[in-house]
RNA sequence: GCCCGGGUGGCGGAAUUGGUAGACGCAGCAGACUCAAAAUCUGCCGUUCGCAAGGAUGUGCUGGUUCGAUUCCAGUCCCGGGCACCA
């Protein structure tokens, strides 16, 4: 009976099936544990063997839960809105839908080919009406509600017009329009429409009319993650910015609690730096100026700095061109000057300001603004360094401390003040905080970090300042101009936005079978003249949701995946919580985990469920790189040259399919019938064979180096699969893909299916009792195998895994007591082996059930120990002594030991360093 | 430029608290079995000197701390990732 993977695979994973083997239930006396992957998008190049090694690493963590006796949630769906789909549809004319179903049975089917113990029954798609429609209520729940400052916490927005009955907007300042004032009896008097557009500015889903990111080509909106070095991630094209009515929301109001929450949770440092730098907190104050201007229409400019230590080396100001106080402080002298760098900063493109991040531009207003502290009259400038979206689009430049101000004061011949001595060099600018100030009046003498607070206490008691707080973080776009996504459950009438009733839910996606943008640049639906009406009157929002909003919530949805009452009962998120493990790709670190965080949030304020972070802990997976491979043509001809004598001709390099190679060396006959124009190729040779290079690059169809893991099933089974890729290296890690090395995994199996079955004489398992030595191997395994599977460390658990069945094999060992056990640590890795051993063992039920080995400490006691002897540090020998040995008596023995005394030359160690059951060292 | 990671054999990697560097596997070399091949098994396998015994050297580089450093500290170079006029 020999290992016959493909037959028992295909038998398990069907058995498995029928017996609803991975349903899991919410009503369980175990403990619960969570485990999640990040949901697929469903391509349709389906997934190549990078994909699942996050799926891997979950499905035996999963499984290993389960043998120790946890109800263990770990399902698994598709985050199938998006635009590829749409994309591939304009492209064929095939309905997104459609695709998006052919692209999903493949993913399933390659998923279910590896093994993976998910709970289909419990599969989420986002595109699903039965799921969006819960998409759609959590919508309306955020447009409902706002932010309440002082509770921290969001609140519904019937309790805020509740307050500005009474009070006004006194004490809730305006989020969306910080100018915005007014009393109890004023918001009495404001029509509905100006009570709706007031409300608007504190909802957390709002519509505003925003600059968007606009991408012509896609035809779309691109949320700031989308753009990078302003074209966009997908494609590489170029980004404008465009006016259009846009759905928001407001992240901005839980930048706070986003911070704090980091620190609750267990993510790499890295995923919450970057998260910390995208919300991008800095505190410092906010100052008013008074200006001085030929018109006088401007009385006070006011800048946002983090440094009002530094308030007597200000030498000017900057102001951002687009800021609106420009065109009313300008002097009559410098208006052409003004106008020409005006026209000059609108003529170029948001790529080109990202670009160009060196070159000094700028233009002087004519104004001045007066220092509050010693009546110095300082210039103000505009520049496109300066940013209108950030503090207060207005900046008082320090050239001594800062080095963008200092190279503007270089560049425009601006006098520069120093007021920290000998820290700053006219070179260069100093940012330190630890300089002792000078020229600097009432600071005088006092170090920077102490200045900081005296000054914003100077200038909160003078009335002209006050400690301010700023993010980076800009609030998150919220539409598409795109059809593939949910559409708005929301209805415009008379310019205002009115949310559908909870009833009318979902919003079900009309079919349509064109996908060009509407007239006004909105989305495809725009043009369905029947559906943009709704049926109460009003016309229904054109844009669709974000591919992160199916996304922001889809783990609770597992929890209760059929619920038509709710998106989820609240017993259900009570009992399952929080995701104990989520595994996924650093590419969403700050996308997805943070919008996700902020959906929880506002969910957990509102008290539809009782957690307020999602994931407890995060890991992040690697990527598998691909390893391609190269043959050489030489110049302008059809002839191949092997890898090792390129030297001697000029040749191409030319990417070759790695199905053609097998290690390095080609199959020169496939190669061959590969393509045509290879067909009458010829080739020189070294040693008989045709040596390819390689390199190591990003998997990719165009680099030929795509692995598809229903090959390597196919050829090596699940079981070995799902071993190697785990064997590769520790899973945060990126490595290449060398199906070379998969044979040492696989042969690895075979060793221990021999273990238990012999090809002749089938079974050849006892009963005996297990030797000392037998279980002293099996308990260690143990151990290792849980600390390592406990900690992540996968690889070098399937080490573990080796290294103990080349010991057993040593030790002849055919023993039940030691074998059994062995096979449900194998479990979580190589479930079919395992089960279809576990059952011609004899054993009743499923081993997935089996309870996972109790490590006993009381098999590895040791008496004696094979003592590392180093001389000086260097190791020279080695000798046995007894693990009670106390130092003297180690020492005797040491000094005794024939090694040792060949490197005494006849003296007395000056030292002999004993640390008991570790090492000795003689010290001469 | 700033912020995180990371540099260990031909390759992927191991060394969990400062204590035998290179576990495990791939590739390679030699051999056994076989008519042959596959499969399987055995041995060798960082570099270097040496017939060997045994030395020397070795975890990017330069120093430091220590009886002892891949591990800790300082500096430096390289690679990967993230952010980038953020006041």
């Amino acid at each position: 009976m020999e290992y016959n993977f493909r037959e028992i695979e295909k038998r398990w994973q069907q058995q498995w099936r029928d017996s609803g083997a991975y349903r899991v239930s919410n009503e369980s006396d175990k403990p619960k544990f969570y485990v999640l992957d990040m949901f697929p998008y469903p391509s349709g190049a389906g997934l190549h063997v990078g994909h699942p090694l996050g799926y891997i690493a979950s499905d035996i963590y999963a499984r290993f839960k389960r043998l120790k006796g946890y109800n263990v949630l770990h399902p698994m769906g598709f985050d199938s809105f998006g635009l590829p789909a749409e994309q591939y549809a304009l492209e064929t004319g095939q309905h997104p839908a459609v695709t998006t179903e052919k692209n999903i049975a493949r993913y399933k089917e390659q998923l279910d080919n590896i093994g993976f113990c998910y709970d289909w029954s419990r599969e989420v798609r986002t595109s699903d009406p039965k799921y969006y429609k819960w998409t759609q209520w959590i919508f309306l729940q955020l447009f409902d509600s706002w932010y309440n400052r002082k509770s921290q916490k969001a609140e519904r927005i019937n309790v805020l017009e509740g307050i500005f009955e009474k009070e006004g907007n006194v004490t809730n300042e305006c989020p969306g329009d910080r100018k915005l004032q007014f009393i109890a009896e004023e918001w009495s008097g404001f029509d509905n429409q100006r009570q709706q557009e007031i409300l608007m500015d504190y909802r957390l889903a709002f519509s505003a009319f925003g600059e968007v990111n606009w991408c012509e080509a896609l035809g779309t909106v691109l949320a700031n993650d989308e753009v990078v070095n302003g074209v966009s991630e997908r494609g590489g094209h170029p980004v404008v910015k465009k006016k259009m009515r846009q759905w928001y929301l407001r992240i901005t109001e839980y930048a706070d609690r986003l911070l704090q929450g980091l620190e609750q949770v267990d993510f790499s440092d890295s995923m919450k730096e970057m998260q910390r730098n995208w919300i991008g907190k800095s505190q410092g104050a906010e100052v008013r100026f008074k200006v001085k201007s030929e018109k006088g229409e401007v009385e006070q400019m006011v800048v946002y700095t983090t440094r009002p230590d530094t308030m007597f080396g200000v030498d000017f100001m900057v102001v951002a061109p687009e800021h609106e106080m420009v065109s009313d402080i300008t002097s009559f002298q410098q208006k052409d000057e003004i106008s020409k760098y005006l026209e000059y900063v609108k003529s170029r493109s948001e790529r080109e300001r990202l670009a160009e991040v060196k070159s000094i531009t700028g233009a002087f207003t004519g104004a001045y603004a007066i220092n509050p502290f010693d009546g110095r009259e300082i210039p103000i400038w505009i520049s496109e360094y300066v940013l209108a979206g950030y503090g207060t689009g207005a900046i008082m430049a320090v050239p001594c401390g800062d080095q963008r101000d200092f190279a503007f004061a270089k560049h425009f011949n601006i006098p520069i003040t120093n007021i920290i001595g000998e820290a700053f060099n006219g070179e260069e600018a100093n940012p330190t905080k630890d300089a002792i100030l000078q020229n600097s009046d009432f600071l005088d003498g006092m170090v920077m970090r102490d200045a900081i607070n005296v000054v914003i206490d100077k200038l909160e008691e003078m009335g002209i300042g006050k400690r301010q707080v700023n993010y980076r973080m800009r609030d998150a776009g919220f539409s598409r101009q795109r059809y593939w996504g949910e559409p708005f459950p929301i209805v415009y009438k008379g310019g205002v936005a009115f949310a559908l009733d909870e009833g009318h839910l979902p919003v079900e996606l009309p079919y349509v079978d064109t996908y060009s943008a509407g007239p006004e640049g909105e989305g495809p639906l725009a043009n369905l003249a029947d559906w943009i009406i709704a049926p109460g009157g009003g016309t229904r929002e054109a844009n669709t949701m974000p591919g992160y909003a199916g996304s922001s919530w889809y783990f609770l949805r597992y929890m209760d995946p059929q619920n038509e009452q709710a998106f989820a009962d609240r017993k259900a998120t009570d009992y399952w919580n929080q995701v104990d493990l989520y595994i996924g790709g650093t590419e969403h670190a700050v996308g997805h985990l943070l919008y996700s965080r902020l959906w929880t949030k506002v969910l957990f304020d509102l008290g539809y469920i009782g957690h307020e972070e999602p994931y407890k802990k995060l890991v992040n997976q690697g990527m598998i790189q691909g390893s391609s491979r190269f043959v050489y043509r030489i110049k302008s001809s059809n002839q191949f040259v092997s890898a090792g004598l390129i030297d001697q001709y000029e040749t191409d390099k030319v990417h070759v399919h790695v199905g053609l190679v097998d290690g390095l060396e080609l199959d020169i006959e496939s190669f061959k019938n590969s393509r045509p124009e290879y067909e009458k190729a010829e080739f020189i040779l070294e040693d008989g064979k045709y040596v390819c290079g390689a390199e190591v690059e990003k998997m990719s169809k165009s680099k030929y180096n795509v692995v598809n893991p229903d090959e390597i099933v196919e050829r090596y089974g699940a079981d070995t699969f799902r071993m190697y890729e785990m064997f590769l290296g520790p899973v945060e890690q990126s490595k290449p893909w060398d199906t070379k090395g998969i044979e040492g995994v696989h042969r690895f199996l075979r060793k221990f299916w021999r273990l238990f079955v012999d090809e002749t004489k089938g079974l050849i398992v006892t009963n005996d009792a297990a030797t000392p030595a037998e279980l002293k191997v099996l308990h260690r395994t143990i151990k290792k195998i849980e600390e390592d599977t406990e900690r992540f460390s996968f690889n070098t658990a399937v080490s573990a895994f080796m290294v103990c069945v080349n010991e057993l094999n040593d030790l002849k060992s055919r023993k039940k007591e030691v074998l059994q056990p062995l096979l449900i640590l194998l479990t979580s890795y190589a479930p079919h082996v395992s089960e279809e051993l576990w059952k011609l063992l004899g054993n009743e039920g499923s081993v997935l059930d089996a309870a996972f080995p109790k490590f006993e400490e009381k098999y590895l006691v040791e008496s004696s120990k094979e003592y590392p002897v180093s001389i000086n540090g260097k190791h020279r020998t080695n000798i046995n002594i007894s693990l009670d040995a106390a130092q003297p008596e180690v020492e005797q023995i040491v000094v005794a030991n024939e090694i040792v005394q060949k490197w005494l030359e006849g003296k007395a160690p000056k030292k002999i360093i004993f640390v008991k059951g570790r090492m000795i060292n003689v010290v001469i």
